[in-house]
Parts: structure tokens; sequence; C-alpha cells
DNA sequence: AGCACGCCGACT
DNA sequence: GTCGGCGTGCTC
């Protein structure tokens, strides 16, 4: 009987892979799961990755091997697999190239695989292919990897959607504006490339998407439509089904994993042939791929937070060039990597300045709230009043996530940074010394603010609770509710929420991140964005990305439905560029002045980043693991031609501890991606890790925390 | 990752 | 004296 191996990947960090007899009544084939012992373990659920057939039995193999004595005879007859690269042995089995690894492998140790799982392979050679490219890119293993791009995906750790959706379908084509036609035609005239769509909330973005999917569905090439995480799809699913039908399936994260890998067959069987989806989406199986749409290109949630965090638009990059495919991104916010991808001429971009719908601007306010104390401006006060009286509602939207141990001078607003990486220094009372999170410098507090002299130098701290207890005392006859992540953990309560809100039975909303993308009310006049600056506190150098953009997304959504609206952009940085430019609605001139900061400060995406995150139980053997690797580091920067790699750290992370696991970390920068992915893989091949410590390896990182 | 082996603390 | 803490090592 012949014999047959697999070599099967296990999503587990393991960068080894491991081979099995394929031995099973079912045969494993390439692309399929496998159940088999690992180790202590009965049974691992793995996939194979390749399958090798010797077309001998083993007792034939074994006639030339020396098995006199009793021990070696009592072995598994397959002692000798080496004898194949004898030249003895028949010319077709000389042929036969096998793995060098299986070769060396003790035959007696070549273990069974228990079961076969599916019935037909869940990889194709390309999926595969971009499996291996996910875990070269990402440094993770090829099974971790593969266990990503399958829907399944065991817990994708349940991530809280910070928004709901109101992308508004339209459910037939819709005649398009002289912008829109410009887009669609010039992408149109292209056969492949990458694409991108700028322009304000309401400019039509979607319909362009839509047309173009339209287009590329109808020459018989396939879709892939990625779309933020968000909280309820229901809309979009229900103006997708109605424009595409049942060729359009559906990916979210409140599908169940079974929905979820029943809309995954219906596309590797091509039933459905326009995927709109999430992140993972990215790894649909959609064959002859003509098309991957990414909407609000600039949202954190493309960005994979678990092994392998990969970042949806690199894949679909990937992807798109792979398959000869279009590759269209939009978002009335770019992010710097895609402006500056654009000004370099990688991609091409085309601006849409016109409201199809007629929508107007809201008017813009910026408060100066320095040496004021509450939430609540008197301006904005008397807006919310007469908003009431009016018999129209508001919206007050904080930016919860601001860092609450960030030192702030409360006169001037002023913000103590690192002389070395500009980012704002986390003050740590125990020791009364300011630190860096990514270098690891740190001084000793300031009594006095080193800009205007005031010893009002404080940290600040405010939820959403604090806005209702605000509210409860200055509003008495005004209801209010609040949307954060704390309160729609709540079944129901999100929905039930925006519901009372829409029938106008709630005077005034108080909410997060959430609420800043879903503010399609009609009746609302009043939007406060209070402590608009507190997110620029976050030792990140994208903070100043991430305020910006939101404080724009606000405000753009305000003038949608609201020709009256009013914004309110409360802040103790009146002066702060950031603040100023989304007033002003200024995005070009952000994302110039970013870019310029951005090559100033060494950041990306003029250089690319690495993050190493070090943890432990114990504090020490985090920090030790992390030195080691830094010592480490900086020899290989000596001796070998990684000239421009910068090494930044060891430094605590700035979530020191989480869930019991001290936290250190390391930065690498370089100017070239290949030097740095290079310089990643000599640095972790170089070095025995300590089994006690798990290293997380972030390749592009956007969350620093 | 997960599972067992192995060597130091407070207990029937 | 034992039960059990989780540090350490291994997985075809």
């Amino acid at each position: 009987m012949p014999m047959s191996f697999v070599r099967i990947a296990y999503p587990i960090p393991l960068e080894e892979t491991f081979w099995y007899r394929n031995d099973t009544s079912t045969r494993a084939e390439i692309g399929m799961r496998v159940e088999a012992p690992l180790g202590r373990r009965a049974k691992v659920v793995g996939y194979v990755v390749e399958s090798i057939d010797i077309p001998v039995s083993e007792n034939e193999l074994n006639l030339g091997a020396e098995s006199q004595d009793e021990s070696s005879a009592k072995k598994p007859k397959l002692t000798q697999l080496t004898k194949l690269a004898k030249p003895e042995l028949p010319a077709y089995l000389e042929k036969l190239e096998l793995p060098t690894d299986l070769i060396k492998l003790e035959p007696s140790k070549i273990r069974s695989i228990n079961r076969v799982i599916d019935i037909e392979p869940l990889f194709d050679n390309e999926m595969l292919e971009l499996g291996r490219w996910v875990a070269s890119m990402y440094h993770c293993s090829l099974g971790e990897a593969l266990s990503a791009m399958l829907p399944s995906a065991r817990r994708e750790r349940l991530e809280i959607a910070e928004q709901f959706d109101e992308i508004e379908v339209s459910r037939t084509p819709l005649v398009l504006t002289e912008g829109q036609k410009v887009a669609l035609d010039g992408i149109l005239a292209e056969p492949r490339g990458m694409f991108y769509l700028y322009g304000p909330t309401g400019t039509g973005k979607t319909e362009v998407f839509l047309q173009l999917a339209d287009a590329t569905l109808s020459m018989g090439l396939g879709v892939l439509y990625l779309v933020p995480e968000i909280a309820l799809t229901r809309q979009v699913e229900q103006d997708a089904r109605a424009r595409f039908g049942e060729q359009c399936a559906i990916i979210h994260s409140r599908l169940t994993p079974s929905r979820k890998l029943a809309e995954w067959r219906r596309i590797a069987k091509k039933e459905a042939r326009i995927v709109i989806g999430v992140r993972s989406a990215i790894f649909a199986p959609i064959s002859n791929l003509g098309l991957i749409i990414i909407d609000e290109e600039h949202d954190g949630s493309y960005k994979s937070g678990t092994t392998p965090r990969y970042h949806a638009r690199q894949v679909a990059m990937r992807r798109a060039n792979l398959a000869g495919a279009r590759l269209v991104m939009g978002s009335a916010t770019p992010s710097p990597e895609a402006w500056q991808a654009c000004e370099e001429g990688q991609m091409r971009r085309f601006n849409l300045s016109n409201r199809p719908a007629g929508g107007s601007f809201p008017e813009i306010h910026v408060i100066d709230m320095r040496g004021r104390h509450g939430l609540i401006s008197e301006e904005l006060a008397e807006a919310l009043h007469a908003a009431k009286q009016a018999g129209r509602q508001s919206i007050l939207f904080l930016n919860r996530r601001g860092f609450a141990h960030t030192l702030m001078c409360q006169t001037c607003g002023e913000q103590l940074l690192c002389k070395h990486c500009s980012v704002p220094l986390t003050y740590h009372k125990a020791s009364n010394r300011l630190i860096c999170h990514y270098c690891g410098y740190h001084e000793i507090k300031p009594r006095a603010c080193p800009s205007c002299g005031s010893l009002d130098l404080a940290w600040a701290s405010y939820g959403t609770e604090r806005i209702e207890e605000e509210l409860n005392e200055g509003f008495p006859e005004m209801s209010h509710a609040r949307l954060d992540t704390d309160t729609t953990n709540t079944k129901g309560y999100l929905e039930n929420t925006l519901l009372a809100f829409r029938n106008g039975n709630i005077d005034i909303l108080v909410g997060t991140q959430m609420v800043a993308k879903g503010l399609n009310f009609p009746g609302v006049r009043v939007v406060g964005i209070l402590m608009a600056d507190q997110g620029l506190a976050m030792p990140d150098f994208r903070a100043g990305e991430r305020v910006f953009s939101l404080i724009v997304q606000v405000a753009g959504r305000a003038g949608r439905h609201v020709p009256d609206g009013i914004v309110f952009i409360q802040t103790k940085k009146p002066d702060s560029p950031i603040i100023q430019l989304a007033a002003e609605g200024d995005v070009p001139c952000f994302l110039e002045r970013e870019l310029q900061i951005r090559r100033q400060l060494e950041f990306p995406p003029a250089r690319r980043l690495c993050r190493f995150v070090f943890r432990s139980k114990s504090a020490k053997g985090a920090r030790n693991e992390a030195s080691k690797y830094a010592d480490l580091a900086r020899r290989i920067v000596c001796i070998s031609p990684f000239e421009d790699i910068d090494i930044l750290g060891p430094a605590e992370c700035p979530l020191a501890v989480v869930a019991d696991n001290h936290r250190y970390q390391l930065i690498f920068k370089a100017a070239r991606f290949s030097d740095l992915q290079r310089f990643v893989k000599t640095l972790r091949h170089s070095i025995e890790p300590t089994s006690s410590v798990y290293i997380e390896i972030d390749i592009d990182p956007v969350q620093m925390m």
C-alpha cells in the first residue's frame, strides 16, 4: 500500500509545521481541516498545507535497510526515508523530491491524523498563498494566518462596534453628479489599479461604489465591498439585497458563526458574487475578483487587534494586485498613508465636492474653555435651551478616548510632551514622574507649566456619566439618554434609545464615538463636541489624525439633514491647528501639515514601524525580555547592513498592566519596509525566546496602547 | 496555545 | 509529612 504524508499547520504561535501519516479511510487533501494529536493533546484542529504521496509500501521501502538486530526491526518499517535518495532505487523514485524536514524526521515519531473534518478543501492554492503571505508579512504562524481567514475564526475577540451604521444605500441606481460621473468613468477606463474617492460626507461616494460594483458584476467578475465594523447593519443589508439580490453575501460581527460559515460557503460555491463585509471579509473566497471597495478607508477597525495583526487595506492591495482587480477606497477624511500614496501617484484620486441632495454645511463655533469650569459652556447651554423651545433636539458628543493620566495646564491648555517623540508624557503618581511610553524618557513632574508658569497643572478625566450629572443639575426640564459601550451592552438598549430619540421623546442624546457617525436624525439642531481636544492627550502619534477625523465626521453629518445645524466645538486648545482645521473642514491642509510633521518626527507614513509587546505575569520577566531583545537588536543593527533601523525603548506600554500581565514594548522604525521586515526576521531567528514571556509583533501598529 | 512534569509553600 | 502553586519545556 502506498504511503501518504501531510504537512499540518496549527493555529498556535509556533512557526513549525508538522508531518503526519495520511492513512485515514478518507484521505486528507491540501486545504482541508484535520483533527490530529499534538504533543500531549489528543486532538487539535489543523490545516493541511502540503501532501506527499510515495508510490511504494513501507515494506518495499525497507528492503535495503540494515535491520538485522531485533531492536531496529521492532521499529516501524519506515526506518529509512533517506534511502529514497540513494541511486540504487528505481528511477521513478529518484525523481521524488521529499521535503528535507520530512526526511530528517525519525519515522517512529510520525503520528497519524485522527480524522478529516472537511469533505472538500476550504482553501485553494490562491488562498493558501495569501495565507503564506499574511504569515510572513505579519510574523505569525501559517496556521494562525489561515485561521484568521476562516469565517468561524474562532474567538475573534468580540469587538464592540463603536458606531452604528447609517450608510444610505439607494435601492436603484441614481443619476450621478458631474464629479461622480468623472470618477466612475475614470476608474472604469483603467482595467486595474488603485483609486481614491475623496469627498465630504453626502457627496455620493456610495453611489459611485455601487455603480462600479454593478459594472464589475456584469462583466462576470466578483466584488468585495468592505465597510467598517458596525453595530446596526440591517439597513445596508436590506438595501444591498434589494439592489443585488441573492448574489449578495453579507458578513458582519453580529452574525452567528454558523451563519457566517453559511455565507462563506455561498461565496466559495460562487452563488454569491458580491460580498459586503467588515475587515475579515477581505479573505472571502471570491474567485475572479474584479473589484475591491474600501469604504471609510481611514477607519481604525480595518486593522486587526489580534494575531495576525493585519490591515485589511494592505491585504486588499495584495489581493487586488494578484487578481488584477481594481481597488477603490474612499473617505471624507483620508488617512495620511492613503493621502501620501495619492500624492506620490501610486493611487489616482477623484475629488467629489457637491452634495447631490443639496444639504448644507452647519454653522461651526469653536468655544474656548480655558479658565472655565464645568463641561457645558454658556453658549452651548443657551443653544440647548433654544433648540428645546423650537421643538428640536441636541447631541452631546464626548471624545472619551482621552488618556486620563496626561497632565495638562488648566490655564493655558499646554500639554507636556516628550522631547524625543513629541507624544504626551504620562504621569505616574507613585514616582511623581512624567514618562514617555515610546522611548522611556522620564522627568520629575514640574511644579509650574513650562509655557505660562501657571501652577494649575492637573489631569482631567471626565466621562459621559459626568455630563449626565451636569445635565440633571443644570437642565432639569430636558430629558436625556446616554449612549456608549457601557450602556449598549444591555440587549435592545441601543435600538430602543435610538427609536425614542428619533421619535423626539429624548431632548439630548449624550454619547461617545458611537454617536459620531450616526447623526442622521432629522430633528437634531445642536451638536456639542465636549473636550474636543481630549483625544490629543493620547500618547500616540495618530492622536491628531483621530481627533481631526472625528470632528470633521461629526460636523459633516450634522449638515446633512439639518439645514440650520449648529456645531459647538468646546476645547481648552482653541489655537490648536488640528481643532481649527477641523472646524474649517480643511482636510487637504490638515493632511499636508500632518504629513510634514510625520516626516519631521520620522513617524509613518514617512517611516514604517514595527512594535514588539512583551507580556508576562511578572513585570521583571517582561522587562528583562524586552531588554534582551533591545540589546540584541542594537547589536544586529551595528554589525549588519541594517543602517537605517531606529530602536525605541524598551518602555512600559501606555497600558502597562492588562489582565495581570505586565507589558513592555520596543518600537523599530525604518525608512524602507523591506529592511524592517528583514531586520525583524533576523532578530527573531537569532534569539531564544523565554517561554514565560509572550511576544506580540505588530507591523504598522495603529493603536499603541 | 495547552498540557504535563517538576520543584517549593500552608495544610488535613 | 502531602496537596498544589504555576515556572518550564515540548509538540511531527
